[in-house]
DNA sequence: CGGACAAGCTGA
DNA sequence: CAGCTTGTCCGG
């Protein structure tokens, strides 16, 4: 028998650059995807074989066999994964790979066929993007995918947005005879080829050596994207995945965005508008300034569903985008507002402005003439406050901190961490919703509508007419809340596509945020790509191309600065 | 990334 | 010029 050698990828990130070792007896089963251990430069690391090589006597051995890595059929989704943002293989190879070291896999059962009743109550629903209402069940649609692909060798791949949906949907499928492997936890099954596997972000990178189909739930939830870089997106993972693999794909989205729509169609489920949830809109503008923080329709609204038996009867929202920060008066407390329409007004140079331009004037507090204003973050605790004192009612806060085996009172004040802890409840009041409309970012019209949705999943749809919505607004008029009222949302999809097209937002173009102390070096030899733009933004600078390949081979060629440096690519 | 090695700096 | 810091190079 001849030597044999293998190309190895080492898990230190830096060295983003492949290795020939000799293989000898105690690592001879490495295959390509399989974890080894090697000798690099005076130190033993963790590696993976990304091929074969060429023998030669002067290459160090693989030192040891580990188990098993990635199906040798995703090397190369990885490697485009890694050059798509900008982050090394050896990222995404750990990614795709298992969090303890796999060693046997089980072998996996056949595909089971649905019982008649169920296969008949699933919805055989072509591929594409499949525009669903925030209350809709998206089970049947799972089902109707499932069927469609049993015959076909490989896997199903189902992304839900979050874990706790995940082992809720895994229950239910295994209840209707579907064998099913949660993501990671159950990593070997997914490497053995199991009939479905089922998780959240990770999933995309989910080990099956063969794909039968994917299909993705809520697929423009941010949950999807990665925060920490590299930035990569599953829904894009997969949607390359399935293109390579020639599997069909089906995304469902309350409201597709035009990433998600790259290719144009997308479908509208049954009763679409009657699963939108009832939104009351109060008008701010006709408020007494001096009223609490509840209008007088939110507290008439939040007291009914204080009367109804829902263990969390009334949720506050508070939405922070930005800084959030108001100007209040040190000495009294008031805030700086505009006499005519009492909303909170921002310093410009020296003076005070209203950004409906109803006003300029003085530095000063209109209520005690004092001059000493302060910055205050309106945060959920002050907010909490003030709805206790006006429901009289004891009041829980979420956020993002708060410990998830607290039990919350029947009245729950907090940010959009609320979504994750409260199921149900009879109202959700957003009390500043404009935070949404007046934000800069783009997505932020797209958000507002996102989280109406997720407030429906607590207090059902308009067909129910259970609970409701209320939206606080100064902008009555706006569009957003016009679709929400209506549930018709055909303007704003359209009106996306027309912006992303304008501005070269994606897909229509690629961008790319470079932050750190390393930014400025790294962005100074782009300027003078032809092929990028450079322009600062509020972290660093933001890159521009006109396609995401065009981007990225840019982003790969320029130097390394020596100072640490964060490239984000969308 | 992190070890090796070279070049630069300091103090007795 | 030993002993230490800082910088650059490079890995099979």
């Amino acid at each position: 028998m001849t030597a044999r050698a293998v190309r190895i990828i080492t898990d230190v990130a830096a060295v983003d650059r492949p290795f020939d070792y000799a293989l000898d007896d105690s690592s001879a089963r490495s295959a390509v995807g399989d974890r080894v251990r090697v000798d690099f430069n005076h130190r033993s690391v963790r590696g993976w074989v990304i091929d074969e090589a060429d023998f030669s006597t002067e290459l160090k051995t693989v030192k040891k066999w580990l188990g098993f890595g990635p199906p040798a059929s995703m090397l190369d989704l990885l490697k485009w994964a890694s050059e798509r943002w900008y982050g090394s293989w050896s990222r995404f190879l750990l990614s795709a790979s298992a969090s303890r070291l796999v060693h046997d896999l089980p072998v996996a059962p056949v595909a089971a066929p649905l019982s008649e009743a169920i296969r008949h109550a699933s919805w055989n629903a072509a591929p594409g993007v499949i525009q669903l209402s925030p209350t809709t069940d998206p089970l049947s649609l799972v089902l109707g995918a499932y069927d469609a692909t049993r015959d076909s060798p490989g896997s199903l791949v189902v992304l839900v947005p979050n874990e706790r949906w995940a082992t809720r949907l895994r229950g239910r499928l295994e209840q209707r005879g579907c064998a099913v492997a949660a993501h990671d936890v159950q990593w070997d099954r997914a490497r053995a080829g199991w009939p479905v596997v089922v998780g959240s972000r990770g999933a995309a990178l989910a080990p099956v050596p063969l794909m039968a189909g994917a299909v993705v739930i809520d697929a423009d939830d941010e949950s999807y994207r990665s925060s920490a870089a590299p930035t990569w997106e599953a829904v894009s993972v997969l949607r390359e995945r399935c293109r390579r693999e020639g599997a069909p794909l089906w995304c469902t989205s309350m409201l597709p965005s035009p990433s998600l729509l790259d290719d144009g169609a997308y479908e509208t489920g049954p009763d679409f508008v009657a699963g939108w949830p009832r939104v009351d809109v109060v008008d701010q503008r006709s408020r007494d300034p001096h009223d609490g923080v509840l209008s007088a329709d939110a507290l008439v609204a939040a007291r009914r569903a204080l009367e109804g038996d829902e263990s969390v009867a009334v949720v506050v929202i508070l939405q922070r985008l930005g800084t959030g920060r108001l100007l209040a008066c040190s000495s009294c407390g008031e805030l700086a507002r505009c006499a005519t329409c009492a909303q909170a007004e921002e310093e410009e140079e020296d003076h005070l402005a209203c950004a409906e331009g109803h006003e300029q004037r003085a530095r000063f507090c209109r209520t005690c003439g004092s001059t000493k204003l302060k910055r205050v973050r309106v945060g959920v605790t002050t907010l909490a406050r003030d709805v206790s004192a006006q429901l009289h009612q004891p009041v829980s806060e979420v956020t993002a901190a708060l410990d998830s085996s607290a039990t919350l009172s029947r009245v729950v004040v907090g940010t959009e961490a609320t979504w994750q802890r409260v199921r149900r409840c009879g109202v959700v009041i957003f009390v500043d919703f404009d935070q949404y409309l007046l934000a800069p970012r783009e997505s932020a019209r797209r958000a507002a509508i996102h989280a109406v949705g997720k407030a429906a999943r607590l207090v059902g749809s308009r067909r129910e007419g259970r609970g409701r919505v209320v939206l606080q607004t100064r902008r009555g008029g706006d569009a957003v809340i016009r679709a929400l009222v209506d549930a018709r949302f055909e303007g704003i999809i359209d009106e996306d596509v027309a912006a992303a097209r304008l501005l070269g937002l994606a897909p229509y173009g690629a961008s790319a945020d470079v932050s750190g102390e390393g930014a400025a070096d790294f962005v100074a030899t782009l300027r003078d790509e032809p092929s990028v733009t450079v322009e600062e933004s509020a972290s660093g600078f933001l890159v521009r191309a006109l396609d995401v390949s065009t981007l990225s081979r840019a982003l790969r060629d320029a130097p390394r600065p020596t100072q640490k440096f964060r490239v984000a690519v969308y």
